[in-house]
DNA sequence: CCGGATCCCAGCGGATACTG
DNA sequence: CAGTATCCGCTGGGATCCGG
């Protein structure tokens, strides 16, 4: 993640950027499908610590891919949502699917 | 890369296993476009070092995505080329262009 | 429940030099 | 040209504890 490499004229770097780091592509997914919470992600993508599902959930909001909203409930809740340019991803997310699914075992 | 991840059912799990890494859609997205040559993609990759190119190709023969060819020209020459497992990346590459040229710079 | 802060370490991958 | 070999720095990220 942040390339800082003179990769700029590379078409694909800025989503190389972002979807490259561990984790991240399954966070996306989650989200994608409506996985919204914090909780949620931990429960749905075992292994992943909470100091990198945060990490990746700041980034990806820091990027403008998501949103973070704050509900002031009783105890509080925090939902995190695609942006414009985050759903924008979606048919990358879905190729990515098909293809794991085509190839998924032996070729 | 080799996630060892009980996220088997993770449907994306595999296309992430193989692009995750750094460099690796880069090199994939040099190849699809037909820079099939080790010096060409060196060339196009400003950064990245022989060891990696290497062991990334190396990486993706392994999995059926690419195939390498050795020329027994004078000086012989090795080429590159996508399977048709590899080949069918193509709608992930693609779909990660675009989204890239729609929102490099400014959202 | 939703995270932040800290500590720590394996291993990715960069630099460099060398081979066929 | 097309890699391999070695060495090692650096950072991603796991574990754990803490706070609102």
């Amino acid at each position: 993640m942040a390339t800082e490499q003179h990769l700029d004229d590379c078409p694909i770097q800025p989503v190389v950027d972002i979807i490259s780091g561990k984790w991240t592509a399954y966070v996306l997914w989650e989200i994608y499908n409506g996985n919204n919470h914090y909780g949620g992600m931990v429960r749905a993508l075992p292994g992943i610590s909470t100091r990198t599902l945060s990490t990746r959930l700041k980034m990806l909001e820091q990027r403008g891919i998501i949103t973070r909203t704050v509900f002031d409930t009783n105890p509080p809740t925090v939902a995190y949502q695609l942006t414009k340019k985050g759903t924008a991803l979606a048919p990358i997310l879905t190729s990515m699917k098909e293809w794991s699914e085509r190839f998924r075992e032996t070729d």
